[in-house]
DNA sequence: AAAATTCTCAACCGCTCCACG
DNA sequence: GCGTGGAGCGGTTGAGAATTT
């Protein structure tokens, strides 16, 4: 006995393309009622669509606040940058746009922007032959970029910046964990629970069965982590982040991501980050956290 | 001009998360 | 703590439009 799926194929009901007397019913009804109570707007609306359906058409079609018209060339600069730290999150893009939807710039990156994305990288894999040459020795298949997710839950290996202590993360009971500097080392994930050598932390632990099947990265701010810190709704975490430290803050997990894909060891993956040579890193490194962090803590919409 | 192919994007599907009783 | 239902998210599909042959 499975639960009842919100979308049934009930018959009666219309599925495809909207029609504009459709549009009109919606409109008119979510004008003088609100949104919200999605499942009981069909109903009460008259329409034979199920809830999931008007909400996604109000949102990505109907809404008012919808900006129509070709993405600009500045807003693509923004999906593209924050595609490289969020990853396919687009609502969380989606939520710097002003105007434009999740499944538009989704649609906008899987048509357009992938493709280009892809031809970039096959350039920049062969300027850097040698460099992914030496790369191999140590992963199978050295293309991953870096990306930040909201949660840090998996990894195979951590770096860890010997300069100070950093956390590294939360175990089942939600207490967070330290690796003190002494202790600083590259720490390779074996079992779901790992211990450092005095025993004082648990290892990001995985109830994946492949824990390497996927990937995350995390950046440290004193006690808490960015991701951390983006998952939550309190931003104003972030204030004490101090770009200056980045280098004996950050921290690097890598093993695969999910394409089976090997991520870089640090250096290197933040080298792929900017496309640019490592005499830049540092300034490339600030460029793009800076940015980040811009994003994180701005409320107004950003501009470039 | 017609057929074939490619592209675009609205809509659907299945899943997870979270609030609530 | 557990089950249920609503909302939201990201991946995928497919119809129609655009382009190529």
């Amino acid at each position: 006995m499975g639960r009842k799926p919100c979308c049934s194929k009930e018959e009666g009901l219309n599925r495809g393309a909207w029609t504009a007397i459709e549009d009109k019913i919606l409109i008119d009804f979510i004008k003088a009622h609100g949104e919200g109570k999605w499942r009981s707007i069909p109903k009460a609306a008259g329409l034979k669509r199920c809830g999931k359906s008007c909400r996604l058409r109000w949102l990505n079609y109907l809404r008012p606040d919808i900006k129509r018209g070709n993405i600009t060339r500045d807003e693509e600069d923004l999906i593209i940058r924050l595609h490289k730290l969020l990853g396919n999150r687009w609502s969380l893009i989606a939520g710097r746009l002003p105007g434009r939807t999740d499944n538009e710039i989704k649609n906008y990156w899987n048509t357009v922007l992938s493709k280009r994305a892809q031809v970039k990288e096959f350039n920049h894999i062969n300027k850097n032959e040698e460099k992914q040459r030496i790369i191999n020795c140590s992963r199978k298949a050295p293309t991953g970029s870096g990306v930040i997710h909201a949660k840090a839950e998996r990894c195979t290996e951590v770096f860890i910046s010997p300069k100070q202590q950093i956390m590294i993360g939360k175990d089942d009971n939600d207490i967070v964990h330290t690796v003190p500097s002494t202790d600083a080392k590259l720490v390779h994930e074996t079992a779901v629970e790992s211990e450092s050598r005095d025993g004082s932390f648990t290892l990001l632990s995985s109830k994946e069965e492949n824990p390497s099947s996927k990937f995350s990265m995390d950046f440290g701010i004193g006690e808490i982590s960015i991701s951390e810190a983006l998952a939550s709704d309190d931003l104003t975490q972030l204030s004490d982040f101090d770009l200056c430290d980045m280098n004996s803050t950050v921290i690097y997990e890598y093993g695969t991501n999910d394409c089976g894909q090997a991520l870089l060891p640090p250096q290197l993956m933040v080298e792929n980050w900017s496309g640019n040579d490592c005499v830049e890193l540092e300034a490339n490194l600030d460029s793009d956290f800076g940015f980040l962090a811009a994003f994180l803590e701005s409320t107004e919409d950003l501009t470039f």
